[in-house]
DNA sequence: GGCTACAGGGATAAATTTATCCGTATTGAA
DNA sequence: TTCAATACGGATAAATTTATCCCTGTAGCC
């Protein structure tokens, strides 16, 4: 994968969780698996603007780190579903509130975040 | 600052709330702002592992984003008191359940994440 | 003058994360 | 036989974020 050169921080909770949970697309991961969006192309149809590719190696790196185990069939074509693990679950509460307080307070997101678009007039 | 290349996802909360707290240390300032540590000197004693530059940098970021403001004191040498907006806020009950969560799990956590530092072996 | 405390930001390099492109594998259906 | 469906991962480029280093300014103290 990659080697990491700078040390990992990990002196408190917060620490902790942002090891975890802050990628692109982990706490959407999160929360379509909770809501048994489980096999892999679902969840790609769910997320259309990732790619494949991120989306599979952020399901990888959540199950590294215990928050989501995966069923694989043997068959074919190939079957795989994703759940959560007890540690995923104990999460999931938490992430809900995130996103209950991102659609809260959308408009003033939205407002916040497009300035940062705005360039600077010459 | 940076001229952004990709577009900015913003379709839902999560992708909203990621924008805004996301960074290395932005769940760290806000929770030491809400502490009552205000000061930008007392602030980096308190994540001695974040350089001064990347402190000043988030902490403008979270003012841009309105989740903090400050007041500067018009004085010699100079003084700055940062302090939670509403909306910054509203969102230290989320914040301190991650650090809760983190603190729950961190035997969990401490473990996962060192499996990242084990090389392969030859 | 030189040093401290205080806060801030430019410039650039390095690290890390994401984006893109492409190739693998199997079964069944057209 | 060629294509679709399903899932996975290598290699590399690009974008973004962090790390580092260094400089500015003022008042007071020695």
């Amino acid at each position: 994968m990659y080697e990491r050169k700078l040390p990992i921080q990990e002196e408190c909770g917060l620490d902790l969780i942002r090891e975890v949970v802050f990628g692109k697309w982990k706490i959407h991961l999160l929360y379509y698996i909770s809501q048994g969006i489980s096999r892999p192309g679902q969840l790609q149809k769910n997320i259309p603007e990732a790619s494949r590719r991120v989306l599979n190696i952020q399901l990888n790196q959540l199950e590294d780190d215990e928050l989501v185990a995966k069923t694989v069939y043997n068959q074919q074509p190939p079957k795989v579903e994703y759940y959560l693990t007890d540690l995923g679950k104990s999460i999931m509460p938490i992430i809900n509130e995130l996103g209950q307080w991102g659609d809260t307070h959308s408009e003033h997101l939205r407002r916040v975040i497009k300035k940062r678009l705005i360039l600077p007039e010459a």
